[in-house]
DNA sequence: TGTACATCAGTGAACGCGCGTTCACTGATGTAC
DNA sequence: TGTACATCAGTGAACGCGCGTTCACTGATGTAC
């Protein structure tokens, strides 16, 4: 247990020229790629260097083994994830309020899932951080992060200060909407629309329901 | 993609012997120790046979690979898993019907994080078993199975025909409830029992909701 | 009850290969004057 | 505008190690007579 944590994931050195910017990409991609290709028990560094045409001492410039690549490339798409999050609330919070959230968490996990195909190898990064020991933190800390601004906005719009329920209730809904979109991916016989209508009824009708119990 | 759906995971020669079945259950056990101390990019079939204290090839006596140990590893979870569905569904359809399930959403999944525990590397089991390509199908089947009885009793109890629908919101309470049992592990944080209360009320009040429109 | 024999279970040694990692080095880029 | 120089970026070669896999073999177990 101590072992595993004690990976390091933070980056070398900084890709500073263009030309090392580009590099620096396409390790990320050839990883990504990688990632489908052969699965997170099989990719190597070797492996990322050569897909991304460089050899292998130019990837430990910028990395120091293949988990801070995937730190990397995780908190790439953690962060996209945040800021649909983020887009969502903005939209929804100056238009018709709570209602308004209610209404389009449907919207929310729609968008969730585009952000999540959109990156190559979306879905299994996504696997890799849950799989992965060094490399869970990133998750927890986006899903702590969403569910935390989740809770305070839920807080205010009741006028109630943030309880411990709330935040769990909260970061069930995150949870619950992540493995959502996840299961929507995963299980190709799925149709996706209707996993996403039926999860989407799912947290609405919950927090419908204890809005109830906190109003009336 | 390809590639990585090639492996075989069937299992080749079965235990006869006393002594063998002692072996075959201590590389379960080796391996089950191991994807948690190592993790799933690390463990490997010489790690294996060393703490299961064999040789490699008394392993491979029994298996192809190291997916196809992982392989066994996974199913005889699931297999467990399941069980616990179906007692629930006896144990309250003998009893209160359908009240006595929906009153009791939260038993299935406080059953279901006791499996997931009792089995050593549970958590990482399950994991794996997402993470892996070679490996998903076993989960995903536990899933469609426990979701098609789910379905079938919801349609039977209410007097009508499985829909499309119906299999859906079956399969969706299913997928949600393990990710709600996972997500209660994986974040030490988190307080459990909280965590499950609040979870069991999603999957209960979807369900309410959605048969009073059903039968109203 | 004893033993010869068939089958089952596990070993020791070997193989080629890809792994992670580091070194001293060459080549590319940008900038000070 | 030209060039010398500092810094940044990437290479080639090498290392020891653990990997998966197979072989011919020895030892253990169970049973037919």
């Amino acid at each position: 247990m101590t072992a595993r944590r004690q990976v390091e994931l933070l980056e070398k050195n900084k890709p500073r020229q263009e030309r090392a910017k580009r590099t620096y990409e396409a390790i990320l991609n050839a990883a990504a790629e990688l990632l489908v290709e052969v699965g997170i028990e099989r990719i190597s560094t070797n492996l990322v260097a050569e897909r991304a045409g460089i050899t292998v001492p130019a990837l430990y410039r910028y990395f120091p083994n293949k988990y801070a690549v995937l730190n990397a490339l995780g908190a790439g798409l953690m962060d996209r994830q945040n800021a649909v999050f983020q887009q969502w609330f903005e939209d929804n919070l100056d238009e018709g309020g709570l209602e308004s959230l209610l209404d389009n968490v449907d919207e929310l996990l729609r968008k969730t899932l585009q952000v999540t195909r959109d990156q190559p190898g979306g879905l299994e990064v996504v696997q890799a951080l849950r799989a992965v020991a060094p490399l869970q933190e990133v998750r927890l800390a986006s899903h702590r992060l969403v569910a935390g601004q989740f809770a305070q906005v839920a807080a205010d719009l009741v006028s109630i200060e943030v309880t411990e329920q709330l935040r769990c209730q909260a970061r069930l809904s995150v949870d619950v909407g992540y493995a959502i979109v996840e299961m929507a991916m995963e299980d190709e016989t799925l149709d996706t629309e209707a996993v996403l209508a039926e999860g989407s009824r799912m947290i609405n009708t919950f927090w419908r329901n204890q809005l109830e119990q906190l109003q009336g």
